[in-house]
DNA sequence: GACAAATGTGTGCAGTGCATACATGATAGG
DNA sequence: CCTATCATGTATGCACTGCACACATTTGTC
């Protein structure tokens, strides 16, 4: 037992401020969220964490990148390697049970404004860019990758935070995956209509 | 000359708050809206909002509710009754332009856990959801209104999102507007893609 | 004109982010 | 092995916040 009480250094601070205010997120959300919540949780002084991260900002922008880890991860896992749009289904059904099973943690990571300068951010973020237009590219191999990106994030993204701010039900998971399978079919039903209401008629103004 | 100083009532201070802190909203984002800093600008005593508003909650969904009524005018505004695809194209670029004009606005409306009490709220955000559900139904006659308008909804919603949180290049507005209306423009492309994509080649690598 | 209700004020407490000065102990040089 | 250095953690202090409480002022209403 060398270690009557704590020892001066404590080893590994940085990571364990990221897992305290991971944790006080988790439990009580953002406001929750202060830097000496995280030292007390820490078992260390209110301004030790400084040393680890030079604001308050700093920690949040960790948490959230460590969140879009965990997220392309849950993705992954949902479905490896989706080639049809069932799987791309799948794949915005657990975007959206993301969202809901981890509600602070989400909002932290997309709805703060985050200054680009945080590295590991806009890195994670990019690996789900990619893996987003992967998807497009395998299941849409016809489509221009960069548009449909972008429309299929952007749609995934709002039922994620529509079904958070309780816009839509979200009272069971059964319910949420059935609405976003919904969804996501009235996505690819739109367009046959489409064709009927551009008519010959020359372009509209502007 | 019947006030030499400021008179000891203020008048409408419940305005007078709800204004100013719109204002500190605009001019330095979401962290500047304080109780006191509202006080401050009304030319008021400190704890004086709370005789009209609960608590910080209070006032901030009270800002958010005026926020839903504007979107819905600057929607309206961009095409009253919209029937084409193209109209729709110009309400999602209204849409998209607005969270970009008023980010800290569109951030506490939607990026902030609210509760459901907050009666002006919910009326505010059923009327926005009445306004897709009509456009919708008018373009889209034959498909399953409630499906696809939580499906436009997302969409445009996300995309709103991810250009303010710098996932999409929102440097000028042309650029953003070009950009929402070919995401609009492959959403209606999807599903004749999707009729060939089982194909016979298998996936290419990966 | 008296009185009650609505509105605004003042003070105080617990909590926050962060700057600054100081303490400790791991580690490398002699 | 002893010591100097320096990353790491501590202590203290300031300006700020939300909010509870007791008090002051004004505005109706009988």
């Amino acid at each position: 037992m060398p270690r009557a009480s704590a020892p001066y250094h404590h080893g590994d601070l940085r990571a364990a401020c990221l897992q305290a205010a991971r944790e006080l997120l988790e439990e009580d959300g953002s406001a929750a969220l202060s830097l000496r919540a995280v030292a007390r949780r820490a078992g260390v002084s209110a301004t030790a964490p400084y040393r680890h991260y030079a604001d308050r900002d700093a920690l949040v922008s960790a948490v959230a990148a460590q969140g879009y880890r965990e997220l392309a991860e849950h993705l992954a896992a949902a479905h490896p390697s989706p080639e049809s749009p069932e799987d791309l289904a799948a794949v915005a059904v657990a975007y959206v049970r993301f969202a809901l099973d981890h509600p602070a943690l989400f909002r932290v990571m997309f709805a703060e404004p985050c200054d680009p300068d945080s590295e590991e951010r806009v890195s994670a973020t990019i690996a789900i860019w990619e893996y987003v237009c992967g998807i497009v590219r395998s299941v849409f191999p016809h489509a221009d990758p960069d548009a449909l990106s972008t429309t299929i994030w952007a749609f995934v993204h709002g039922l994620a935070f529509l079904h958070l701010d309780g816009k839509l039900d979200a009272s069971t998971p059964d319910v949420v995956a059935a609405k976003v399978r919904a969804a996501v079919r009235a996505l690819f039903v739109a367009s046959p209509v489409m064709s009927q209401t551009a008519p010959p008629s020359p372009a509209p103004g502007t």
